[in-house]
DNA sequence: GTCCAATATCGGAGTTTTCCGATATGTAGA
DNA sequence: TCTACATATCGGAAAACTCCGATATTGGAC
């Protein structure tokens, strides 16, 4: 858990706004075809925030270098979910250190 | 408040450090000619820390346009303390949010 | 006024980040 | 196998960040 990484994988609007969606499966990817209980889909990413595919991509494999999600990769997909434990150890370490 | 301004600012090592340095100001800063009620002088940051002075000035600066210290100036000097205000308000929208 | 000390700002070099299009990889289905 | 789709990775351009030394600014002492 370095905490420096994960305060510059939090630095950035879009990823911040990905961690944000991702708490609400159902209210910001209500159309995706899978299941929102598998995760949430990269393509649903690109669909909301208007970047490029390989810039998404990017941006999801910095949020998981800092542990910040984890993937379940199956068939051709990769699913998203907030990995809850990173989040919480994060925030309880800033808390008690800033 | 602008949150992204703050993850930023505090996603580098150094400012972070400063940040939990001001915590303890009789812990680090004990040879401070200047009392520690006054704030901590920027010139102890630069001792502290081993980069040039212009360099601690800048990252005081962004640590301040970010509302995460305030700057009392007297004199020549200019003391520094936490804005604990800020800094609460910051954790609390990062904890509803994150 | 001059001189010195503390801090801020400027200019520039090197590094990192961000973004894209193009390409590679890997899977599913016809 | 061929084709289509989903995702990852590559290469490069533009912007932002980090750091420094040099210079400017400000205030206090003389």
């Amino acid at each position: 858990m370095d905490k420096t990484e994960i305060l510059k994988a939090l630095a950035h609007p879009v990823r911040m706004e990905f961690l944000e969606w991702m708490r609400e499966p159902e209210r910001h990817f209500c159309d995706q075809a899978h299941p929102l209980t598998m995760g949430i889909c990269a393509n649903q990413f690109e669909k909301r925030c208007g970047l490029s595919q390989s810039t998404v991509s990017a941006h999801l494999s910095t949020l998981e270098k800092a542990g910040l999600v984890k993937i379940d990769r199956v068939g051709q997909w990769a699913f998203y979910h907030r990995n809850e434990d990173t989040i919480a150890a994060f925030l309880n370490e800033l808390r008690s250190t800033l």
